[in-house]
DNA sequence: CACTTGACCTGTCCGC
DNA sequence: TGCGGACAGGTCAAGT
């Protein structure tokens, strides 16, 4: 799910609701979900205090005073949720939620001194949490990796283009979901991007100019601003920090709009396959 | 190295 | 109602 504006929006949630919280206990019996040693989450992270809460591509960082950070991958199905003493109440908008927290799909539970608690929940067990030296984060295969960021300026259309020729040779919507080339990209906001586009996700990267390339630029920079926005998508799973599902999905041109008349053309939005990922176009305005 | 495909899991939906 | 198969927002390993 989460692609970059739900993970921005789960960093900023928590950075509202977290900071200064002291780590009284934490329970988890998943490894797949925390490999950490209960040695290491008892030295390392209970006691601690929560100084700051950073993202960079979909993945969520928590840093502790203690030189720790949690390192945090929602991959498909993964939530994390506060849940405050005031939550508990009758009609808080939230409520269903929230009051059903710890259910099935949670895979640890942080309690924080003030008996306030973080549940990360996981359905499909694809992401995780860990906890790892903050100074050695840089150091991480996945993070090493990375392309740009989107939303930072020096992110131009230049930059996408340059990123772009490692991947000359395959399809556009490829290149775009591959986290290397550029950050934060996933299913929905390429789909998105390249309709605004009005390129097919099919196209060869080879084929595209600078000025497809900086237009694309520009319509991924904006897709990804309006979906923070309106808090994200919420196709199935994904929440916010403090349990609340996202509203981008209303607004989305094609995605999971199969079916539907596109917004420019009103020529029907069609689904098709391409780099494994259920794709969605508009037959007339993407013509290759 | 670049590219494609399948695997990792659980749950849901759709057709028979 | 039951059952099998396809599919779901992401990444990684293994294959070519």
């Amino acid at each position: 799910m989460p692609e970059l504006p739900e993970v921005e929006t789960v960093k900023r949630g928590l950075s509202k609701l977290i900071i200064r919280k002291k780590i009284q206990s934490v329970e988890f019996d998943t490894p797949k979900s925390f490999p950490n040693s209960a040695s290491d989450v008892d030295t390392y992270m209970v006691g601690g205090v929560v100084t700051s809460v950073e993202r960079r591509a979909k993945a969520l960082f928590i840093h502790l005073d203690t030189g720790y950070s949690l390192m945090i991958h929602l991959k498909m199905t993964g939530q994390v949720v506060y849940v405050g003493k005031e939550r508990f109440g009758a009609g808080h908008p939230n409520e269903s939620l929230v009051q059903s927290l710890p259910d099935r799909s949670t895979r640890v539970t942080i309690t924080f001194s003030d008996n306030t608690k973080l549940y990360f929940n996981d359905q499909r067990k694809f992401g995780w949490m860990k906890l790892l030296p903050t100074e050695i984060i840089s150091e991480d295969s996945f993070i090493k990796k990375l392309g740009p960021e989107p939303l930072e300026p020096e992110f131009t259309g230049s930059v996408l283009y340059d990123r772009l020729q490692r991947r000359k040779n395959t399809n556009i919507k490829a290149a775009l979901l591959d986290q290397t080339v550029l950050a934060g990209i996933g299913n929905i906001y390429a789909d998105e991007g390249l309709w605004m586009s009005k390129i097919h996700p099919t196209t060869r990267v080879a084929n595209l100019d600078k000025k497809h390339v900086q237009e694309l630029r520009d319509n991924l920079v904006s897709v990804l601003q309006l979906s923070i926005e309106k808090g994200g998508s919420t196709d199935k799973n994904y929440v916010n920090a403090e349990g609340k599902k996202g509203s981008y999905i209303d607004f989305a041109e094609v995605f999971r709009r199969e079916g539907l008349p596109c917004s420019r053309c009103s020529t029907i939005i069609e689904k098709s396959r391409v780099a494994g990922r259920g794709t969605h176009t508009c037959p007339k305005c993407q013509a290759r």
